[in-house]
DNA sequence: GCCGTTTTCGGCCCGACTGTTTTCAGTCG
């Protein structure tokens, strides 16, 4: 039974907790995690790689590391990794998780009080046993203690993209109104568009940080003040999210930004790189190493293009920025250039492929959400109701099917009438059923503009079975998009368990477009999946699966998922003129 | 444990904040 690559990620990112207390070389145990990294950003499965004998291709991938895998995928289990487990139990490694609790105190508590679970340690923080070891104190026990707390109230500690940005949005726009403030934006995985957020960090450039930090901890919602420094504090909101402010002069702009976007692999790669020309870059300044440290002596830099070409480096749009390549590739073009220039905007979106309206589950209906489409620039939309199949909604059968395609017609004509160059087409959003048959017949499928098929039912299905049922899906001529394919829901659910290599292929070979569905609790196909997907050429759709008119509004959680998977405009579907979209889909297919 | 157009050994990104400290270790990002 060959391992994911998310479970493989789990065992590496665990045995590095469990060295990092066991007080082992912080460099071996950097290594663990940068492999586990690694393995989550690979492009395929690493049970493929593992197969063909290319490993050490992974990135951190040596030969220790692809003999524990290689023993992982032989037997199912690694020696090491057992012995690890005897040797620093379950609940002592769980008490890592405890903010404001790292290696060094863990390693503390468990040897030196015995404690080897989070009950024990919050039980000995109220009996204030923990302030006699060194460097610890009252205030240090109640912080643990906050800790535990806090951490008992969030089911997750990361926040959903989708519930993360208007927040920010919200804060970073009371910061911009403080007389003083030059610049306010978010940076951090937020910027950079990742699926769940750790927490928010807003960088502003104001000479005076005072008012800055005033304003910030007035902010509405702020449950506890983390820590208020003079140009950092942090907050943590009553939903759990933690917010981090950071204060920096106008003219270190550019460096703050690029530092404080991170990743913090694509950061440690870059300042490898800038090592490597003699030179260390910091949050304020590019300066030359083993010369005076300090903000004065280095270069700043006012915006990041100057400061990547400074080190060498085309510019690296935010969402790139996860160390995937695309440092080596900023390296190749050169300073003065863009990596992937062309990466799918918002801008380049012309229409939205999956909308409901009340002719099933949806809010309102056809009119309010062309009106709502127009309003967004769209040339066009795809009205895609459930069908019958899926139970729990009003869905449609055949004969509703033509009657909701009455009121599309007249819906089109009365924008025609009002002058708007604007088409409403017919779709439906069709149940694969459990053994990938469709809930309607191909004559009816056939009058639609565009069809969508989804997966909503039996997503445990094992491997096999779900994959030979999703292609078998597609394999209907009449199916044109694959709607949000894994079925997974962020925080709550993951999603089925495909064979993605082979659905690709399929997909690719049956001509169906892959759905980047921007609902903010689903985002899926994810970055990863969907950057192999347009790596082999398959065609993909980004839309909202709007329920209501304001649901179209989702449609940039979509594009940030894209951009993160490195797609180009040619690639989707709904970027191409309404001529070209209703080509394709008209094709034949052999 | 990984990695190498300066190294197969000796490096490995960098700094703010906190609490317990008379100079810094631990944690975090």
């Amino acid at each position: 039974m060959p391992l994911s690559n998310q479970q493989l990620a789990d065992i590496f990112n665990d045995i590095a907790d469990r060295l990092d207390i066991q007080g082992e070389l912080v460099f071996k145990v950097r290594a663990y995690r940068t492999v586990a990294e690694n393995i989550l950003n690979a492009p395929r499965p690493i049970a493929d790689l593992w197969r063909e004998g290319v490993l050490e291709q992974v990135p951190g991938v040596g030969k220790e590391i692809a003999a524990k895998i290689d023993e992982l995928m032989r037997t199912g289990r690694l020696e090491f990794y057992e012995r690890l487990r005897r040797e620093v139990p379950d609940g002592v490694a769980a008490m890592l998780r405890v903010p404001n609790v790292g290696p060094k105190r863990v390693k503390e508590f468990w040897e030196k009080l015995g404690i080897t679970s989070i009950d024990e340690l919050e039980a000995a923080a109220r009996a204030g046993k923990l302030r006699d070891l060194p460097r610890m104190g009252e205030k240090a026990e109640q912080k643990i203690l906050a800790g535990i707390e806090s951490m008992k109230r969030r089911a997750t500690g990361r926040v959903r993209l989708g519930d993360a940005l208007p927040i920010a949005r919200r804060i970073v726009a009371a910061l911009r109104q403080v007389p003083g403030v030059h610049k306010a934006e978010y940076a951090g995985s937020l910027r950079r568009g990742k699926e769940t957020i750790g927490d928010v960090d807003i960088i502003v450039a104001a000479s005076d940080p005072e008012p800055v930090m005033q304003t910030f901890l007035a902010q509405p919602g702020i449950a506890e003040v983390l820590a208020a420094g003079e140009t950092k504090s942090s907050a943590r909101l009553e939903n759990g999210l933690q917010v981090d402010v950071r204060v920096v002069e106008p003219r270190v702009w550019g460096t703050a930004l690029q530092y404080f976007t991170g990743s913090q692999l694509h950061n440690i790669k870059v300042r490898e790189l800038a090592q490597k020309k003699g030179l260390t870059l910091n949050e304020y300044a590019v300066s030359k190493l083993g010369g005076k440290d300090s903000a004065d002596g280095g270069e700043t830099f006012e915006d990041e293009p100057t400061l990547y070409a400074r080190l060498g480096m085309a510019y690296i749009p935010p969402e790139l920025r996860e160390d995937r390549g695309e440092v080596e590739k900023a390296l190749e073009l050169g300073p003065g250039r863009v990596v992937m220039p062309d990466l799918i905007a918002l801008s380049d979106l012309r229409g939205d492929l999956q909308m409901h309206t009340t002719w099933s589950d949806g809010a309102t209906d056809v009119m309010s959400m062309a009106r709502a489409a127009i309003a967004l620039g769209y040339e066009y939309i795809l009205i895609t109701d459930h069908t019958a199949g899926l139970g729990v909604v009003n869905g449609l059968t055949p004969e509703r099917i033509a009657e909701q395609r009455k009121e599309i017609d007249r819906v089109n004509a009365q924008l025609r009438k009002e002058g708007v160059r604007f088409r409403v087409l017919q779709g439906a959003e069709v149940e694969v059923r459990g053994d990938g048959s469709l809930d309607l017949p191909d004559e009816v499928l056939s009058q639609l503009d565009l069809v969508q098929a989804s997966v909503h039912t039996a997503l445990t299905q094992p491997r096999e079975k779900i994959t030979a049922r999703a292609i078998k899906a597609m394999q209907n001529p009449h199916v044109h998009i694959l709607g949000h394919p894994s079925g997974r829901l962020l925080n709550e659910r993951e999603g089925a368990d495909y064979d993605w290599e082979a659905l690709f292929r399929a997909a690719l070979e049956y001509r169906v477009a892959l759905e980047i569905n921007a609902d903010p609790s689903r985002l899926d196909l994810n970055d990863v999946l969907a950057r192999r997907a347009a790596e082999l050429g398959c065609k993909l759709s980004i839309s909202t699966d709007a329920h209501a008119p304001d649901g179209l509004n989702n449609m940039i959680l979509g594009v940030l998922v894209a951009r993160r998977a490195w797609v180009t405009p040619d690639s989707v579907i709904n970027a191409w003129p309404l001529t070209k979209l209703l080509k394709w889909a008209n094709k034949t297919r052999a």
